[in-house]
DNA sequence: TAGAACCTGTTAAGTCGCTAACAAATGAGC
DNA sequence: GCTCATTTGTTAGCGACTTAACAGGTTCTA
């Protein structure tokens, strides 16, 4: 008999990318809920705060199965472990950070990562001034060192918080060290590979946006 | 006879979402060429190495209109002064950040804003152990001055970069004192009345989405 | 037990945005 | 002046995503 649930990361490329980049906002409410104690949710009161529609939502969640049946509300608790368990978030997942100065540092302070499965396993940067210093218990060591400790370590995700003229060097180590995904806040289009990730956070492109909408008036 | 070339922000809402988020993009890129002292250059050339299709950012432009004529390249300096003038970026637009932790102040320190013609006002938080110190020349302000000083100042666009317990109440703070674009880095789902934009910058679904990428082995 | 209200899973219809192809225009080489 | 290669502006076709509607299941009340 055929097992028409399908899984986990390999849910294979049918899933849309919208779809992909909803799950987190999900995750992150349902979190918010459970710590307030909500048990069960129907899908209108999970979704329409987070203005997407409930339908949307229970179409993405098709995508994977099993999450309630039909006539039942979704339960907290199971919906954030099936969730985690669709975006592979069950094991503590290692990553570095290149570029200790402000963004680097708040960056590693935002321990909401952490409460999503990720680990800071090291900080990286050049400025002899702060290295040693110590972030979230971490020391922050040579950018040197980076591309060792990625391989010995088996680290697969970097975020690279350095100044744009660095940007593409750090990207090029981060890969000979091993890793397949990049989260990149340098406003760069950073070349990499086939196979390596590039996740680009250009934080003026949210900025330049809203002063946008604003200007014209519009909503949303 | 009828004008065929719209023109600034009063392009209207035909521009897809999609489009805008492009815009940013594109002016950053421009502008990373004019320091590198192109003068003249193709839409392949443009494009390509952001991974956009030459003929998606053609019709990005064909929004607005009086680009360049058929047969002749974009010419740098003239591109990236129309598409300030299409996102509304000729006049420094004045801003406000609220929370001045290591988020707030990565913010206030990310000098492209300033390039991008967004002008920091000035910078609050609740901490009486920063009040007073001094983040790019402003000195940090209680976050009780921060509407008024909106309203007397007449800005318009506010970032929130403080603990999702208190975004909320800065939310409503910021629309009492005239704010209309509120850029949200608290992962919260804020709610504002009819006409204020919310940009979220929700930093946790970028890496989500990457390790969700990388574990899949998906490309982008 | 019957009925009503509500809820999810699922599928089909419709909308939106991307891709690709082509026409018009330019400049280079001869 | 003519041809060829190249480039943009423009439009139609296609695919992806969203929306809406419905079928089947559940719970609660009387």
């Amino acid at each position: 008999m055929p097992d028409k649930t399908p899984r986990n990361c390999d849910a294979l490329a049918k899933v849309p990318e919208a779809t992909i980049l909803r799950l987190p906002i999900y995750l992150n409410r349902l979190k918010a809920l459970k710590a307030r104690g909500v048990v069960q949710i129907s899908s209108r009161e999970l979704a329409e705060p987070m203005n997407i529609k409930a339908g949307q939502m229970r179409h993405d969640f098709h995508y994977f199965g099993n999450f309630s049946r039909p006539g039942r509300p979704y339960e907290v608790e199971a919906l954030i472990t099936r969730l985690s368990e669709i975006m592979c978030l069950g094991n503590s997942t290692p990553y570095v950070i290149a570029g200790a100065g402000l963004l680097g540092q708040a960056i590693a302070n935002y321990s909401r990562f952490e409460d999503d499965g990720f680990n800071l396993r090291g900080i990286f940067d050049i400025n002899p001034r702060i290295l040693g210093m110590t972030v979230k218990d971490l020391p922050i060591c040579h950018l040197e060192e980076m591309p060792e400790f990625l391989s010995q370590e088996g680290i697969h995700i970097g975020a690279i918080a350095v100044p744009p003229s660095a940007a593409q060097e750090i990207c090029d180590q981060m890969v000979a060290g091993g890793v397949r995904g990049i989260w990149n806040f340098a406003p760069v289009d950073l070349k990499a590979p086939e196979g390596v990730v590039i996740q680009d956070e250009f934080l003026s492109v949210g900025l330049m946006a809203l002063n946008y909408k604003v200007k014209a008036g519009m909503r949303e």
